[in-house]
DNA sequence: TAGTATTGGCTTTTT
DNA sequence: GCCAATACTA
């Protein structure tokens, strides 16, 4: 063991650790204060697995076992991150400043942009999101004609980066791929061309920030020997969901320091280096650090991008001697809700039996609902939205899940229609616009002038009647003379073209010039952050980008000026944030950080989002939508080995998110791909126990007669819905049917539900209203007008309907008129 | 070369 | 139903 530090720095003194471990059960005391190489946290939804994390780290410091700057925290999101880090220093204070605290994608940027030059890029290189790689591969594939052989660009880019998460690359698939298929050797080769590109542009993919770390870490055992000795004590959250690159890089940190190992001159390429790490302290050698994860495989929901259920449920066997301490209980949650989660997740053969329980009572019962189609489900979310939010629940302890992006249509047109205020969580991102790729690929350019993708992004941006010809023939340019597309840029003349491109060319070039002068000042010296605004100001207005939007009369460009603003605006923040950040630091950060990060709760808004999205949240109130077969269990994962377990973990994801409400619902009909279809019930409906859901009106509530039972029936029935007791045919108003066929619905017919939202939207114009007047509405009948609040556009009805109750409606869309 | 019309193809989840 | 890529026209 390294000895311990003296004194920590920083606020904390040498206090005792009564406070961080007041109120801790067993396990969780176990799981803070054990001591040894190896622990393994398996922590349940809901059971306090954030604050065992931070508590453990700062037990770490307070016992003065670990410097702040020996720790390593990992976690998946940017979000989950700096959350941790929030609590840790709430715990600690200022000392948390020292740690890493990161996702594994920031903490390897930060090793790469560190060492690139061990191994022939730079520390300015760019990094490629999914779509960079897209393009680039979708180049590749046309220049290979690898289409001929059925490989499109999408199947190539997710094998690639399968095969990345393995840590294989081109050269070590080929040697156990069947090489007599020529769709197969055309894969090689253009993954082989791929990673020649990405090398040439100086650039990293996602994959690769992982595994090219792994690598280094490999190819160099004295580097990795410096973060070996530095870390001493490795954190990782959301263990279940690390795939075998991550799991790979873990593994590495935590080897104890190979003290005099030698460079090993062939996993180097060739490129041998000597480079002499200060001697290691006198007391070495060091073991490994001691890892500690956490993780709960009943929540692994990413095997789809390669995560490794067998990382966690072969800790023990990995890391002999480790500690495994079990969380089951739930501090979350109400005992219906766990009730109905774990009968769920209990269908899931081969996993290991955890049962969640609580002492929170059983809390109110799960509410159902079918609705006729999308909108009718979506009119029941935000009735119900409004009614919660009546008494007393704020709008950001609500939420609404789905399984697929587009399902928040629906939702959305209803939410605007019934003046709910919503917010769509990681939907399109701000970064995915065209218009803000094209202002980062400017950036790029002047950052990473190797990335000829950008480069080429960037050329006919503004329109500059540059074109395909032109482009190719600079590329040649380019190639014969062996230097870089934008290298090639600055020399005009050379290129024989007319005098227009030219000029265009040149006028290009000039700006980039320019711009580099500013944010990379030759001098070598750090330039003040807010150069980036500035760079970025004169590329878009000197370049012509601007103009030629305000310039455009299409109404979209107006939009995207607005969004250009609001990037600039994002450059400004981040100079204020980070006095010393540099371009390249910037442009690291809008990489790395999704829009799934930004979850910040405007308190306020009821949060939209996939269920993927909402792990590790959490709400008062959750609604879980689209409850349908080929929704939730998604068609696409019945093909696919372990999907439909995948799947029910999903959904259990979703509601074991609920703190006290949890409704289900779905819809009997929906319009996907253009036509509408009929959908089923979800199987795992029936897997809850009839008993805790309450339907308010249930798929089996539409009879052949038409209309609907009475609620005092429908809440009064023994067999329960699904079940396959006695009983269960008399809910349906017909013969009963056993088994999953009494799911389904007996009539589509439209005239069968009451109550039917469509998704018309009319503008009204200045439509007056005031307290008092009547009105009618297409789907909800006549009704009064109670008040009116809001202005202009977002003027707001609150009408009390005859027949459907109490409505808030947006007076500008809402399909209504006065009578 | 740019801008428009048309077709086709597709939709799981995302660090 | 939507977006993107392609084909076609100015």
């Amino acid at each position: 063991m390294t000895e311990a530090p003296l004194i920590v720095p920083g606020t904390a003194g040498p206090q005792g650790q009564d406070d961080l471990l007041a109120g801790l059960n067993p396990q969780q005391l176990e799981a803070v204060t054990y001591r040894g190489p190896a622990l393994l946290i398996v922590a349940g939804a809901g059971s306090g697995k954030t604050s065992v994390l931070t508590r453990r780290i700062a037990s770490l410091l307070r016992s003065r076992e670990a410097w702040p700057s020996q720790i390593l925290a990992i976690t998946f999101t940017n979000k989950a991150a700096g959350e941790m880090r929030e609590r840790v220093a709430g715990l600690v204070g200022d000392v948390a400043r020292g740690m890493w605290i990161s996702t594994f994608h920031s903490a390897c940027v930060r090793i790469l942009r560190r060492e690139a030059e061990q191994f022939g890029f730079t520390k300015t290189f760019t990094i490629y999101d999914s779509g960079d790689s897209r393009a680039l591969i979708k180049r590749l594939v046309k220049e290979h004609e690898a289409d001929a052989y059925g490989l499109t660009p999408a199947s190539v880019q997710s094998r690639i980066s399968k095969l990345k998460n393995e840590l294989s690359d081109a050269e070590s698939y080929a040697r156990d791929a069947n090489m007599s298929d020529p769709a197969e050797r055309i894969f090689v080769e253009l993954f082989a061309d791929y990673q020649r590109q990405l090398r040439k542009a100086n650039a990293f993919d996602f994959d690769d920030l992982i595994g090219q770390t792994v690598y280094l870490f490999r190819a160099f055992p004295q580097v990795a020997d410096t973060y070996r000795r530095r870390f001493r004590h490795i954190l990782v959250d959301e263990y279940q969901d690390t795939n075998h690159a991550q799991y790979a890089l873990i593994h590495e940190l935590t080897r104890p320091v190979s003290a005099s190992a030698a460079p090993d001159p062939y996993a180097s390429n060739g490129m041998m280096i000597f480079e002499p790490e200060p001697a290691a302290a006198p007391d070495a050698p060091e073991g490994g650090a001691s890892l500690t994860v956490v993780g709960d495989s009943d929540q692994s929901i990413y095997a789809f991008r390669g995560a490794d259920i067998r990382n966690i449920s072969e800790f023990e066997r990995d890391f002999p001697g480790a500690q495994v301490v079990l969380l089951e209980q739930n501090y979350r949650s109400t005992q219906n809700i766990l009730s109905a989660a774990n009968a769920v997740i209990g269908n899931n053969f081969d996993r290991k039996d955890k049962k969640l329980w609580s002492d929170k009572g059983d809390g109110d019962a799960i509410i159902g609902f079918t609705g006729y189609s999308q909108h009718d489900e979506a009119q029941f979310v935000a009735d119900e939205v409004e009614s919660l939010h009546r008494a007393g629940m704020p709008y950001s302890e609500m939420a609404v899940f789905y399984r697929t992006n587009s399902q928040s249509r629906a939702l959305e047109e209803i939410f605007i229609r019934s003046a709910v205020p919503y917010k769509v969580m990681g939907g399109t991102k701000f970064y995915d616009r065209a218009e803000i790729k094209d202002a980062l690929a400017y950036l790029v350019a002047v950052a990473n002038p190797a990335d000829d993708m950008s480069v080429r992004r960037i050329l006919n941006k503004p329109r500059r009647g540059i074109g395909d010809v032109t482009e190719t023939a600079i590329a040649r340019f380019a190639e014969e003379h062996d230097i870089s597309f934008r290298d090639a840029l600055a020399h005009p003349t050379q290129l024989g073209f007319g005098p227009k491109i030219q000029a265009a060319i040149a006028q290009l070039d000039a700006v980039l010039t320019e711009a580099t002068a500013i944010m990379l000042p030759a001098s070598g010296e750090l330039p003040p952050p807010t150069t980036v605004a500035e760079g970025l100001s004169l590329l878009l207005s000197k370049s012509g980008y601007l103009d030629a939007l305000r310039a455009s009369r299409d109404p979209q460009d107006e939009a995207r000026v607005e969004n250009l603003d609001e990037f600039v605006a994002v450059t400004r923040d981040f100079a204020r944030n980070n006095p010393e950040g540099t371009i390249v630091d910037f442009l690291t950060e809008v990489a790395l950080v999704s829009d799934a990060d930004d979850l910040e709760d405007e308190s306020g808004t009821v949060s939209l989002m996939t269920m993927h999205t909402a792990k590790g949240l959490e709400y008062d109130a959750v609604f879980v939508t689209g409850v349908e077969e080929d929704l939730i269990p998604h068609r696409i994962s019945a093909g696919e080995p372990g999907g439909p377990q995948e799947e029910r973990r999903l959904f259990y994801v979703g509601i074991t998110r609920a703190r006290k409400r949890l409704h289900l619902s779905l819809a009997m009909t929906r319009a996907q791909f253009g036509e509408v279809t009929v959908a089923m019930p979800s199987r795992f409906l029936q897997e809850i126990p009839a008993g805790l859901i309450d339907w308010r009106q249930s798929p089996g509530d539409v009879n052949s007669r038409g209309g609907m039972q009475s609620r005092a029936l429908n809440a009064r029935r023994s067999g329960g819905f699904g079940s396959s007791g006695s009983g269960s045919g008399d809910r349906f108003g017909v013969k009963a049917l056993p088994g999953r066929d009494s799911l389904k619905p007996l009539s589509t017919a439209m005239d069968r539900f009451p109550n039917r939202v469509t998704a018309k939207v009319r503008d009204n114009g200045d439509l007056e209203l005031t307290a008092g007047d009547r009105i009618r509405h297409t789907d909800f009948g006549e009704g009064r007008v109670d008040a009116v609040t809001g202005e202009g556009a977002k003027r707001i009805a609150h009408v009390r309907f005859d027949t459907s109750g109490q409505k808030k409606l947006l007076i500008k869309v809402a399909p209504i008129e006065k009578i």
